[in-house]
RNA sequence: CGGGGUGUAGCGCAGCCUGGUCAGCGCGCUUGCUUUGGGAGCAAGAUGUCGGAGGUUCAAAUCCUCUCACCCCGACCA
């Protein structure tokens, strides 16, 4: 391909918009434009990614079994109101209506159209198992969309959905789901981490995602993974066995109301007291469904609030806002806790369970009871709530110890048991004639974001460095005078040795200066440059760079195509 | 949705506080000549409803009101 005959609108400086490296780097290499928050246009380069990372997708989907399908992005809101996630799903849901004044979607996920197919077509166990998958945009009115293709509200996904006549069916479709999962993410380079996740909104009782290690901010997610077994889990999920506190020999004291004017948050009132943050007990009001709860954790410690969430089953969980908190407690935020809460059900961190002689807010203003214990009130629930830290013990093991790493979210996978063919009817009759929901599971992989994510992982300070097998393009050819005859038929023979091999090229034939050529070079990070310029054709030699580390190597003019295979095999 | 911020030429920005030669700068773009190994030089040129609507004023990019869009922090996720 001829940079002329093509469409690479490259940047010199960083546009406003864009945040994190990966982003800057889509817009300043010309990959990608935005038309409006979270929706982009694929310009010529992103589409070249993206036939190729779908294609790598498409091979192992197939290589496991799977079979491809398209299913509808338009579709009608009866599915999602029998699934009962109309509501649940609710708000990401791009919904609209049609001239008939119907309530229709713009998918975000499939489960509910591809149980409807099967549910009218799968009858018999002896068409089990079945995986049916698709590459499609996907959309979901995120509340925040953000960091270019990281979140966007529409974006191309792979989704898989397998079909099984029982569980273990379901495990044996998982475990090879992820085998191709792992391989897809393999043979792009990546230091793929398989770690465990909330079931979420897709429901279902198992979850896992994968994820790409980054240090950069654009690692969305924070990993807890054990230093010497393979646990490893979204912080969201993530469990951890305290570091063990020396059982406490204090005994206990009576408790005590002090005055501590406008102190309110852990910070001030431990600086207050004098005592250490791990002495306090947070007392933290939220409305689930609009109903109160209150939740209890050591002071030291951060709430999870999808641990609460999920223990609660709540659609909607929000913190209490200042007037709700001082109905419940008759006090400002701040001074909430537990002794004398009433209407209010207390959930607890176990961890509590160890504590004596703790403080909590009096539900007084300006007041906080120290000496507190737990004869004091009555925990409705003891749950774990709270987030894991680095550093504590692991879960699994129980030897080593957790650290944290932060990555983004590239592919998932669920087991959703029998949550969609339940709802929806898809029943088949097995070996002895009776009639059973499928078992399912679903499994998605984000190929824009996968795309962007390498990025974020595999770049330096002039550009992107493409990992081979999502690069647009395998080599970038680059004549420094495209007005030289001899440069620009060296240039062109190589691109057709190349091409005749069965790779591809961008033959940069634009009358710009050599520094031009070789930043957007850089910038756009295709693996394999080859320069031809007057200064190395007078000793008959051309160069050879490769894109990470920019080392170069002057090689003869007529063993050019020939070196330059090479090396992009060995990279 | 809550909090913070920004909308001025294709891109990056200054100007706004203190209304009046304020329609500006850099890059890019066009034409010509020169140049061609890491973002060229000279010369000539084009480009703006100052996000939108209303208001105040003799006068508005600038002040006021409303509105729209976008970005950042939080909740959500491939």
């Amino acid at each position: 391909m001829l940079w002329t005959k093509t469409f690479i609108p490259t940047l010199r400086e960083d546009p406003a918009e864009a945040e994190i490296v990966s982003h800057k780097l889509l817009l300043r290499a010309g990959f990608i434009r935005k038309l409006t928050a979270g929706v982009y246009n694929y310009l010529p380069l992103m589409q070249r990614c993206i036939s190729r990372f779908s294609a790598i997708v498409r091979r192992e989907m197939d290589a496991s079994g799977a079979i491809e399908i398209t299913m509808p992005v338009l579709q009608p809101s009866e599915l999602w109101q029998k699934t009962g996630r109309w509501d649940t799903y609710g708000k990401e849901q791009m919904r609209l209506k049609d001239r008939h004044m119907r309530d229709m979607v713009l998918g975000g996920t499939h489960e509910e159209v591809v149980t409807w197919i099967v549910r009218g077509e799968l009858r018999s166990y002896r068409q089990l198992p079945l995986n049916l998958y698709q590459i499609q945009v996907k959309f979901r009115d995120e509340i925040r969309p953000r960091f270019g293709l990281m979140r966007g509200r529409e974006f191309i996904m792979k989704d898989a959905y397998t079909f099984d006549a029982d569980e273990a069916g379901l495990k044996v479709a998982y475990n090879k789901m992820v085998d191709a999962y792992f391989k897809i993410f393999r043979q792009c380079g990546f230091d793929i981490k398989m770690v465990e996740s909330d079931a979420g909104a897709m429901g279902g009782y198992r979850a896992h995602e994968f994820m790409v290690p980054v240090q950069t901010d654009g690692g969305e997610c924070i990993i807890l993974s054990c230093d010497r077994c393979d646990y490893a889990a979204n912080i969201e999920m993530a469990s951890s066995i305290p570091a063990e506190q020396p059982a406490s020999r204090e005994n206990k004291l009576t408790k005590e109301m002090v005055y501590t004017p406008n102190m309110r948050t852990i910070e001030e009132i431990t600086g207050f007291l004098k005592l250490p943050a791990e002495r306090f007990i947070k007392t933290l009001i939220y409305l689930a469904d609009d109903k109160p709860v209150a939740a209890l954790i050591r002071g030291d410690r951060s709430i999870n609030e999808i641990k609460l969430k999920n223990h609660l089953r709540c659609l909607e969980l929000v913190m209490a806002d200042p007037a709700t908190i001082l109905r419940l407690t008759s006090a400002q935020v701040g001074f909430s806790g537990p002794i004398g809460l009433r209407g209010v059900p207390i959930i607890a961190d176990p961890e509590i369970r160890k504590m004596v002689n703790f403080v909590v807010g009096a539900n007084r203003d300006d007041t906080h009871i120290i000496n507190a214990n737990l004869e004091d009130f009555e925990v409705d629930h003891w749950v774990e709530i709270r987030n894991a830290e680095a550093g504590e013990g692991c879960p699994r093991c129980g030897i080593g110890h957790l650290i944290a790493s932060k990555g983004i979210e590239v592919g998932n996978t669920f087991m959703l048991g029998t949550k969609y063919s339940d709802s929806l009817g898809a029943h088949f009759i097995d070996e002895k004639g009776e009639e059973r929901p499928l078992v399912m599971g679903s499994y998605g992989i984000g190929i824009t974001r996968t795309i962007q994510a390498a990025i974020e992982a595999s770049h330096d300070d002039k550009g992107i460095i493409w990992p081979k097998p999502l690069a647009p393009y395998d080599f970038h050819i680059v004549p420094l005078n495209i007005g030289d005859d001899r440069q620009r038929s060296i240039a062109f023979d190589l691109l057709t040795k190349i091409e005749q091999a069965g790779y591809s090229a961008l033959l940069d034939d634009r009358d710009e200066r050599p520094g031009v050529k070789f930043n957007d070079a850089d910038l756009i990070g295709i693996p394999v440059r080859i320069a031809i310029g007057e200064k190395s054709l007078k000793a008959g030699k051309i160069e050879i760079t490769e894109r990470r580390g920019l080392r170069t190597e002057s090689i003869p003019i007529d063993r050019g195509a020939e070196i330059a295979l090479k090396t992009l095999a060995d990279i």
